[in-house]
DNA sequence: GAGTTTGAAACT
DNA sequence: CAGTTTCAAACTC
């Protein structure tokens, strides 16, 4: 955590070295006093930007900044009469015209220069802003201070800013990771005081999408070592504000005329109304849990539709004890491309486009679509953490090695107008009814997420449409496989057996949904809180035996390392099934016992004679499942092709064929050839194989019969 | 389906 | 850490 003196960039005013030092060390002063925001030359458009690689590579333009902030939260804008404000790319040949600071502390950069573009909109204040940057580093962020007439604008570092909020009392986090930095509020500030003073407004302009991924925020946070952003806001008044996650907190907000929305890894806050003092009474939750680093926040004006975007889904589960939701710090995705820079999405687009917000290159995005006049019905009290997902796509999701809270083995598809399209929900999930928007829409536990990426990602991302607004993924839950299924199913695709759990509550390891961290659903249990409506007990006991065992999730079968074969991890301690039941964790698992077992008269061993014997009797069965089953699928498939022929009152069926004479005469042909391979002294197996094959022929028979009875 | 056996997890 | 208890799955009848 990086203490709040250190303002986000370990650049003091005192260290700047620009050339105009005496205007920006004034102007930190004016924004550090208490009368910050009453100041008339304050109140001009200030724009706090995030990192310098949001302002080398976007395009963001505010309008309509209002007065909104008094009193000492520097997070507020001020208006401007000059009510645009304009920041373009970089050019560090033209500097001139702003005051800079520029300095550069350990791998911290900063912005180094800015100027003030040629107005060819008299509404609007252009800048050009230059700096350099270490590629995945901590970037500067500034307060972009435009001038009115002659004076210089002016540019402030917001290690300024940061010490303004230490000192005005709000909460105050601010990490780092790779190139990001996110301070964090006190939630409760979002809803104190004045709404106006918490909020800015912004324009409805947006990053080119072919531009490098923007960031831009209006108060840059963070979470854990998360990089959390929250975009401009496309159109409308809009009001963006981030504050601190937590049993409160961490919110990432943004309003607009008619829409709040507070965001967090864990949790959203959306309301609807258009006065920012009801906002506060009609606040609902839309509790994202596992989320997939909400890095950008978009907002439509009223009656338009709320966007948000969310990228980078490297993250990792927090477990906070005693806590509601779950929390997830997000990290820095893995770069595979050797460069340290974090990837992220190209642009921002408004909620107002009748287009995506992403370039069509950004496949593995997911789409939220939340029409805002149906938030209401879509978001529910923060029962659960939920994130509306798409439920038109074909979706498996598979539990993760990282997370001990986990999902269900599947989750179906909710095909609008399907009765049984509900049936493979999650527990938790909600199913969106009403406006056209949210048919196929379903909202589920938003730890489904990671997984839904991963899947979306690697099949297709839904087609393009006005009504999404994408969450990108440029990278998926990897631990995902990591988890072997102790039945024998890697791919976990198998569908998990229902628990009967009487008086654990599933709540401990006795149960195996808990232990392979997925909730109960159709399960045989009774008295379950291994469900989303438990949460606060789920938490607990997961905390309960990760302190017990810190690998209590993590899979019991693994490779040996020298080996490289899977083994159990800690080995059984079986005594009395000689490890050849499937008591024995081991068998079960369909691996022999190692060195690490310490069980008594184990007979699950390589040259074993009983369990060759059992592997013997084993591989007969199966192979009987399997002939089986291949033969009902064939008979099924001949009684389809088998003709009806009409009869008097109606059709006549094929099974009418196999009169009882009929199925005698078969029955025959099948004993006579099990004689004749008992008397070859075929061995089991064969003799199986030549009955079903004489069947086969029977069937061929009776067929061709019917046939000929049909056309006759 | 009820009752028993078994071994992992939980507890002391 | 060892012994005991609890628990739910596996197994038997």
């Amino acid at each position: 955590m990086m203490p709040s003196q250190n303002n986000g960039i370990g650049v003091t005013t005192s260290e700047m070295t620009n050339t105009n030092q005496n205007s920006t060390t004034e102007l930190t002063r004016r924004l550090t006093a208490p009368s910050l925001n009453t100041s008339p030359e304050l109140s001009q458009t200030q724009l706090l930007v995030q990192d310098l690689e949001a302002l080398t590579s976007m395009h963001v333009e505010i309008d309509k900044l209002q007065q909104v902030s008094t009193g000492q939260d520097v997070f507020t804008l001020a208006n401007s009469q000059d009510s645009n404000v304009m920041v373009e790319k970089v050019n560090t040949t033209t500097n001139q015209g702003l005051s800079l600071a520029s300095n550069q502390l350990g791998n911290q950069t900063i912005l180094t220069s800015a100027k003030p573009v040629q107005n060819t909109d008299v509404t609007k204040k252009h800048f050009e802003l230059s700096g350099s940057s270490q590629e995945g580093q901590q970037l500067a962020k500034f307060i972009l201070k435009p001038g009115t007439g002659s004076e210089p604008t002016q540019m402030i570092p917001i290690q300024t800013l940061t010490s303004s909020l230490s000192q005005s009392g709000l909460d105050n986090e601010s990490n780092q990771l790779g190139n990001r930095t996110i301070q964090m509020l006190s939630p409760t500030k979002l809803v104190s005081g004045s709404p106006a003073k918490q909020f800015v407004t912004m324009g409805n302009r947006f990053p080119s999408p072919n531009k490098t991924p923007t960031k831009i925020t209006m108060i840059p946070v963070s979470l854990g070592k998360s990089p959390t952003r929250i975009a401009p806001a496309p159109s409308g008044n809009m009001v963006a504000m981030v504050a601190k996650p937590g049993v409160g907190g961490n919110t990432y907000g943004a309003s607009s005329k008619g829409q709040t929305i507070t965001m967090s890894p864990s949790k959203v806050i959306i309301k609807s109304q258009t006065n920012l003092q009801q906002q506060q009474q009609q606040t609902q939750h839309v509790v994202a849990k596992q989320i997939s680093q909400p890095q950008q926040v978009q907002l439509a004006g009223q009656n338009k539709q709320m966007s948000i975007a969310v990228t980078n889904p490297n993250v990792q589960q927090i477990q906070v004890p005693g806590s509601k939701f779950h929390y997830v710090r997000l990290v820095t995705a893995p770069n595979t491309q050797g460069s340290t820079t974090v990837s992220r999405p190209a642009s921002i687009a408004p909620a107002t486009q009748a287009k995506p917000i992403a370039p069509a290159s950004q496949a593995g995005q997911m789409k939220i679509t939340v029409p805002v006049s149906q938030m209401q019905q879509i978001l529910r009290p923060a029962v659960g953490q939920r994130v509306l997902l798409p439920a038109s796509s074909q979706i498996q999701i598979r539990p993760t090695t990282s997370m001990p809270v986990q999902t269900l083995p599947q989750i179906r598809p909710n095909i609008p107008g399907s009765t049984n399209a509900v049936a493979g929900l999650p527990p938790g999930a909600t199913l969106i009814s009403g406006g056209n928007n949210m048919q196929g829409f379903a909202l589920v536990p938003a730890q489904y997420v990671n997984q839904l990426q991963n899947q979306i990602s690697k099949s297709q991302a839904p087609k393009a449409d006005s009504n999404f607004i994408p969450i990108t993924s440029n990278e998926t839950a990897t631990s995902a496989s990591a988890r072997q299924n102790i039945n024998g199913d890697p791919s976990g695709t198998r569908p998990r057996k229902p628990c009967n759990c009487t008086k654990s509550q599933c709540l401990k390891l006795y149960c195996d949904c808990f232990a392979n961290g997925e909730f109960c659903h159709n399960c045989n249990c009774n008295n379950c809180a291994n469900n989303l409506d438990h949460e606060t007990e789920r938490q607990k006991a997961v905390k309960q035996c990760l302190d017990r065992n810190p690998q209590a999730f993590h899979p019991k079968i693994g490779k040996d390392r020298d080996v490289g074969s899977r083994r159990h991890q800690k080995g059984c301690n079986c005594k009395r099934s000689g490890c050849l039941k499937n008591y024995c964790e081991c068998y079960e698992a369909k691996i022999l016992c190692s060195q690490h077992c310490k069980c008594v008269g184990c007979k699950n061993f390589e040259e074993s004679p009983d369990r060759k014997t059992l592997m013997h009797l084993a591989d007969a069965a199966e192979v009987r499942v399997q002939q089986q089953t291949a033969a009902k699928t064939k008979l099924s498939s001949q009684i389809d092709d088998l003709p009806v022929r009409p009869v008097a009152g109606g059709e006549r069926l094929p099974y009418s064929f196999v009169t009882t004479e009929v199925a005698e005469a078969t029955c025959s042909c099948l004993l006579a050839q099990a004689e004749e391979a008992e008397r070859i002294r075929y061995r089991d197996l064969m003799q199986e194989r030549m009955i079903l094959e004489e069947f086969g022929r029977c069937l061929v028979q009776i067929i061709e019969s019917a046939n000929k009875t049909k056309c006759e």
